[in-house]
DNA sequence: ATTCTCACA
DNA sequence: TGTGAGCA
């Protein structure tokens, strides 16, 4: 199942095809591209080619601008390593877990004592 | 015919 | 974002 994702990373398709493919203006798609939201390969003549996973993200991209969503907070998402964008969207969606509570105060007294030995085998890390 | 970059009555 | 200019 190597295979599969080889293909959907392959650049492809010039910007025409993906007007189409999404409905997007050539001057959309390559300012989603100045957002670093697609990075499509260029050909030695300076042409862009898009692939398979270049037009789903722009159809997402088309997508979170529909529902209300700019620029600049849709590229977070993507810069954003999922890892932290869940944690992140869990405490400021959600509440804060007994055990968050904790480790956040265990940080502030170890602060404001002074002791920070800066352990990063610790499950916090340096704190 | 297409796409590219740049600039803005 | 749209649009037109001047290239490749």
């Amino acid at each position: 199942m190597k295979e599969k994702e080889l293909r959907r990373s392959m650049a492809v398709f010039t910007i025409g095809t993906v007007m189409q493919l999404t409905d997007l203006t050539a001057r959309q798609i390559r300012y989603y591209e100045e957002q670093e939201l697609v990075h499509p390969k260029r050909t030695d003549t300076n042409r862009r080619m898009f692939s398979l996973n270049d037009v789903d993200r722009l159809l997402e991209v088309k997508d979170y601008l529909a529902e209300g969503l700019n620029i600049t907070a849709i590229k977070r998402m993507y810069s954003t390593e999922r890892k932290e964008q869940e944690k992140a969207l869990e405490k400021s969606q959600k509440n804060l877990t007994d055990e968050d509570v904790r480790r956040i105060l265990y940080k502030e007294i170890l602060n404001a004592s002074g002791f920070n030995s800066g352990d990063s085998n610790k499950p916090w890390g340096r704190i």
